[in-house]
DNA sequence: TAGGTGATCTTG
DNA sequence: AAGATCACCTAT
């Protein structure tokens, strides 16, 4: 599928963003393999005023570098020593807006990202959660900064989710973030099995 | 339910 | 320079 523009992700409204990219397909062709997946969980991540982004109020360091490209570059970080954790920026550059990809489900390239997870079932212990997901796709540290571009790591349309099959609640693991913690910019796709319960 | 894991950031 | 923290996952 052709990767949609990346004019998609300059848009000024993160959260949007967040609820319209459920349902479109993430691609990647990495060392050679290819591997297609719906987006069935989405995180917003603001970079003013919300303390969970780790970009939040303009912080610049070495990590957060990325944040200030334009919409459409691939934030991947490791956490807890282990896991890497993709994001898409989004916004123009400078505003340090951020779309954690949490889960998706498998389309096609299921028995690359068997190999790669070592795990040799197609449920949602394949790919679901931030750390899973990026391991059977592919997607590493070497991928932090990139463009997303097609034939690498790219979105394409899908199919649109309507309203009433998309779960809103708030984001996993961030409850050092005070009040913000509360804020409804979680996403997930009802009618798959393949998101955080 | 606890512990692994290491880059990043803060404190002293 | 050292210690705390951390957008998670796996196996007891």
């Amino acid at each position: 599928m052709n990767a949609i523009s990346n004019d998609f992700f300059l848009q000024d409204n993160v959260v949007q963003i967040a609820r319209l990219l459920i349902g479109m397909n993430l691609h990647t062709l990495i060392d050679g393999k290819l591997c297609v997946a719906k987006i069935t969980e989405t995180e917003a991540y603001r970079g003013y005023n919300d303390r969970a982004c780790h970009a939040n109020n303009g912080r610049r360091t070495t990590r957060t570098a990325v944040f200030y490209e334009s919409g459409g570059h691939a934030y991947v970080y490791l956490c807890y020593g282990i896991h890497r954790l993709f994001n898409i920026i989004t916004n123009v550059a400078g505003k340090a807006d951020a779309v954690l990809i949490r889960s998706v489900e498998p389309i096609e390239g299921m028995k690359v990202m068997q190999e790669r997870r070592n795990y040799f079932k197609v449920d949602k212990q394949l790919s679901t959660g931030p750390g899973r997901l990026t391991q059977a796709m592919g997607i590493g540290l070497e991928h932090n900064k990139h463009l997303l571009k097609e034939g690498h790591i790219w979105v394409s349309e899908g199919s649109a989710i309507p309203t009433e099959d998309v779960l809103v609640s708030t984001r996993i693991g961030v409850n050092y973030a005070g009040e913000d913690a509360l804020l409804p910019w979680r996403f997930c796709y009802k009618k798959s099995e393949f998101f955080t319960k």
